[in-house]
DNA sequence: TGTTCCAAACGAACAGTGTTCGTGTCAAGT
DNA sequence: ACTTGACACGAACACTGTTCGTTTGGAACA
């Protein structure tokens, strides 16, 4: 869990001014924080969130999991350092364009969600943490921003950074199940058996998940993520000016 | 090696009728499916979901672990179980009327979020888990249902529902992480040091965080729910009549 | 240069997890 | 009365995160 005040201590205060001769003397010892994050990042990739445990990360590093104790408190801030140096990686529009309040914010939005997509199931780690790292305070600051831009009253645009953000995480968790599936049975496999299983119910009792089991269970992950993302902005918008909440094309 | 032991090999006699009396003889052998679940649900409510362990049940239930591997095929299926049960929880609208399909929505996802809430964290355990269990099924049928009653297309209906249950699923998640916060500091502990950090922000780099310190951590969980469920509603009938897309009262 | 010193590195272990294996046991069916 | 077989269960395995106590190697000081 990220409590504000970090233990890393940022914002920093000034560093050793004393023997700032030395920069990367360390010939023998070559643990440090930021080599045991890479590490961690790249086990993530590729092998998962699941996979992410102190004795793989130790392993990578060649060494033993009681080493990284040294460097880093918890797994759970390891994992928060990871999450945090993930956040960096997330482009920010700039400058604001006040005109374009609304295609900025989506553009923000998709950026975050394809972060995350990069580094598989990662999203799963994110779910229910108001990250407070110096690589997420940008993307934050930022949606502020633009939703003050686009004259989105304060409180509102409170609210609506918190749904942002938490329909983007969930979104992308729910992404990466499908993604990278747990059990061996491709995704494809699960729609069909779900469809057929939703069809093939009582149809007195659930009349309409029989009928509609076609639909329910076609969904393409970016057609949906931006139904989802537009009816939010659209909702946000109407709280500024009503005219805007017209959807702009009729979706059938 | 093993016999072959067919022994059903030749017809066999047709079977006693006489003995269709006994029907829940058992009554040393008191482990069953659903004495686990009841119990498992019993360690959630009372401990969280993290104590929800195999070995925590088992001792609810006067026994060991592997007992329980006779009526269970995982901790997996358990949790989905206990989940499927606290689904059928969920009140459901009868009957719909498409006049107040709005209204119904809101109340059909309001239960659900008090349904979580009512057993602790275990909204962790939903997430990303498209639940397909009897207990689940009425739930969303009548989601579909009113969706389609108010007017939506199937496709956009599907959309929804699966927006508007990753919503549900969440927030309940964040909601349960503040109720039940895992260090011990209380949530509003953690509000206010949250609202000094951001306040202690550079502000040449994150003017609006500096500047929204207040109402970014001043956050109502119900008031939060509502706003998110009522732009996600909002948005959907925009699809339908985008005359109703407009909010009842602006907010501010 | 020689000595001290201390944080970093690490081997081993602990408590806890889900799960499996093999054996016991007891009630039902023949 | 005897067999049978599903259920119960003790013990163990392979993991997990984490801590304790020791070792060690490079930097600081005399």
């Amino acid at each position: 869990m990220a409590e504000p005040q970090e233990k890393s201590a940022w914002p920093q205060p000034p560093r050793r001014r004393g023997r700032a001769r030395q920069t990367q003397r360390r010939p023998a010892r070559t643990l440090s924080r930021a080599a045991i994050v890479d590490a961690a990042i790249r086990v993530l990739d590729a092998e998962g969130l699941d996979a992410l445990t102190m004795r793989r990360v130790a392993e990578e590093l060649g060494t033993g999991p009681a080493s990284l104790y040294a460097h880093v408190a918890d797994k759970d801030e390891m994992v928060n350092t990871v999450l945090d140096r993930i956040f960096s990686e997330v482009t920010i529009p700039d400058p604001i364009d006040p005109k374009r309040w609304q295609e900025q914010l989506k553009e923000l939005a998709r950026s975050g969600r394809a972060t995350f997509n990069r580094h598989r199931d990662v999203a799963r780690a994110s779910l229910g943490n108001i990250p407070t790292g110096e690589g997420a305070l940008p993307g934050m600051n930022a949606m502020v921003g633009i939703l003050l831009a686009g004259g989105v009253s304060p409180t509102v645009a409170s609210l609506s950074v918190d749904i942002l953000a938490l329909y983007l995480t969930a979104t992308a968790y729910e992404e990466s199940l499908e993604a990278f599936p747990t059990d061996e049975e491709g995704s494809e496999q699960f729609h069909t058996e779900l469809k057929s299983f939703f069809a093939s119910l009582p149809a007195d009792r659930f009349p309409h998940l029989v009928a509609m089991a076609e639909p329910l269970t076609s969904g393409d992950g970016d057609h949906r993520f931006e139904f989802g993302l537009d009816l939010l902005v659209r909702g946000i918008a109407s709280t500024v000016n009503p005219a805007e909440a017209r959807p702009k094309r009729s979706a059938h």
